[in-house]
DNA sequence: TTGAAAGCGCTAACAT
DNA sequence: ATGTTAGCGCTTTCAA
């Protein structure tokens, strides 16, 4: 089957049987060159009839990127992270960039990884992954090389960040919760901590505090589905006729901790005990569920990321910035709202 | 903040530093290359020294590869697709390849998009999405570049294919069905054909028409949750009191319908009708679901599309294989199987 | 507006 | 085992 193969035509061939330059084959491929318009048109016609396209690794070594973009994210199998990975890819094509992804769950592994994506003269880096070394953001800072954070903490003195406001996410689920009635709350957190949900979680406590409400931390292993079930059953069942509102770090442990509560525990939501959860993931709106929550608007995080990224493609002298992304309660029926 | 900007260390900075040429540089950084051990070291140490990197895109322009490999992924969103596309990733890490990731829903986008990835001199492309244009697989063909589609019809005369087997599969639903007790059986489809999502439903309907037992069609628009959930609230209900068992095409599918017939509709799932999906995606063993399905085994897919690239990366002379992948039954709650 | 010529950083023959 | 030399395919001064 390997009959046929043919070789890759190349700028030369074109510009033989355009009867041009090699330069002018170039120019009739760059945006905005200056070259005569019945002259790209000949390049055009021979380019096509030969089945030409500009190699983009040659054209990466003679200008200062390759169009790739370094994707690195971590738990891509998880509702909230593929939808984000898939609105990032899609925006990165959308101005001309090529994400190259790179998945990995330890911050080693990803070390070696990103350290091969330098290789490739990326033309930046988008981390939504929980765990990017400190180190080699670094070493991005120093080849003056555009990083842009989701949800991450700035680690090091390089990179824009583009975060949920946790502080105020955990105002407003304890404001939530005790606007439809809640006295004790619970805070649903896995042990394996991470910027955004241990931050929500300690905003989350520190509000209810401020309101002279007493508080539980029910813990879970890690952030699964299947953690929050387990940890939810492994807690002492006492701690649930203390509480009657709990809020979950993630949607997909607040799943987990409803299927719990509900049908191992056999206690009613939101009559016992209301639930809400954090970031408003496809399965939240689910009839099983019908969680309420609050959600992250992926579409905006996407568009400020690649904002971010385009603006410091373009100068990379800019100061490292930080957006807050705004954040909306979306009240289903996994809490109490009749007042 | 984009002071010290440094400038990338070359094989010639190595070379100079550590008394060498630069070939020898290049051996250093070429696993099995003829080198003495101890120039291999100053090499090293120096490259060390020098922050420096092997340029991909240089190297790439030399030899026939750079190294990476288009991902073509529809829907990534979506439970079973993020699962592929995070394991493919894994599995071409692992190898030394890199993913670039391309998510495109229409032929159209995809049809540019490949057209864009061949420039970057790929080592082959897989394809998991819904719609790659054939001439462009025939494009590929012509260049000699490995190609593996999975669960995609062999549209063209090249690629290695790595398919479920649907004729199995359909035959499959309807004896789990049947076995437990099932005399009348629907199939719910989307009216969007797909090749793995139609071949199933067709060999299902098929299994049971062989087995004289009468089946009814259900259409769904597409195959989301919420196209499922619609589709069953907008079948006309006397279709419910006829069928006792129903196969969906996919989990997500399995998932809305089973929300659309409990809660919507009060139908008892599986005493009134039974339920079956295809795929196993996480959310079928959640507890509010508990749903029967057969399972793809994505492990063993990703496995099986990461040696057929690779062994076609070695020999492009190989004859275009296919390979079928083996189906699990995995029976929960909503099938009976008492006897 | 166009072409000639000089690289971008690397690898692979070839010669030593 | 090592160095020399000649490209890979492109863009970009520089002259014309």
């Amino acid at each position: 089957m390997a009959k046929n193969v043919q070789r890759k035509a190349t700028s030369f061939d074109v510009a033989r049987l355009a009867g041009v330059s090699r330069s002018a084959v170039s120019r009739a491929f760059t945006p905005g060159a200056n070259i005569a318009p019945e002259t790209k048109e000949k390049v055009t016609k021979a380019a096509l009839e030969l089945g030409y396209r500009v190699n983009s690794l040659a054209r990466g070594l003679q200008k200062d990127h390759s169009g790739l973009v370094g994707l690195v994210a971590s738990r891509l199998d998880t509702p909230l992270r593929s939808r984000q990975v898939r609105q990032l890819s899609e925006a990165l094509i959308r101005e001309g960039l090529k994400p190259m992804l790179i998945t990995a769950e330890s911050p080693d592994e990803v070390g070696s990884l990103i350290e091969s994506l330098l290789g490739y003269s990326v033309a930046g880096m988008i981390f939504t992954s929980d765990t990017p070394p400190r180190a080699l953001i670094e070493d991005c800072g120093r080849l003056g090389l555009p990083v842009v954070l989701v949800n991450r903490a700035g680690a090091s003195n390089w990179g824009d960040r583009v975060v949920a406001d946790n502080a105020q996410a955990g105002q407003l689920a304890a404001r939530i919760l005790v606007d439809s009635g809640a006295k004790c709350l619970g805070c649903l957190v896995p042990r394996k901590k991470t910027y955004s949900v241990s931050g929500r979680a300690e905003a989350f406590l520190g509000a209810a505090a401020e309101r002279g409400l007493s508080t539980e931390i029910l813990y879970t292993q890690d952030q699964g589905y299947a953690d929050a079930r387990l940890g939810i059953n492994e807690t002492d069942r006492a701690v649930f006729d203390r509480i009657d509102g709990l809020f979950c770090s993630t949607d997909l442990m607040a799943l987990g901790a409803l299927d719990a509560l509900r049908i191992d525990l056999g206690i009613a939501v939101p009559d016992q005990i209301q639930v809400l959860g954090f970031d408003d993931i496809e399965q939240a709106s689910w009839g099983s569920f019908n969680l309420s929550t609050i959600r992250q608007d992926v579409d905006a995080q996407t568009k400020t990321v690649v904002r971010l990224l385009r603006e410091r493609i373009a100068d990379s002298s800019l100061t490292n910035r930080v957006e807050r992304q705004p954040l909306n309660a979306v009240l289903r029926g996994t809490t109490r709202h009749d007042g």
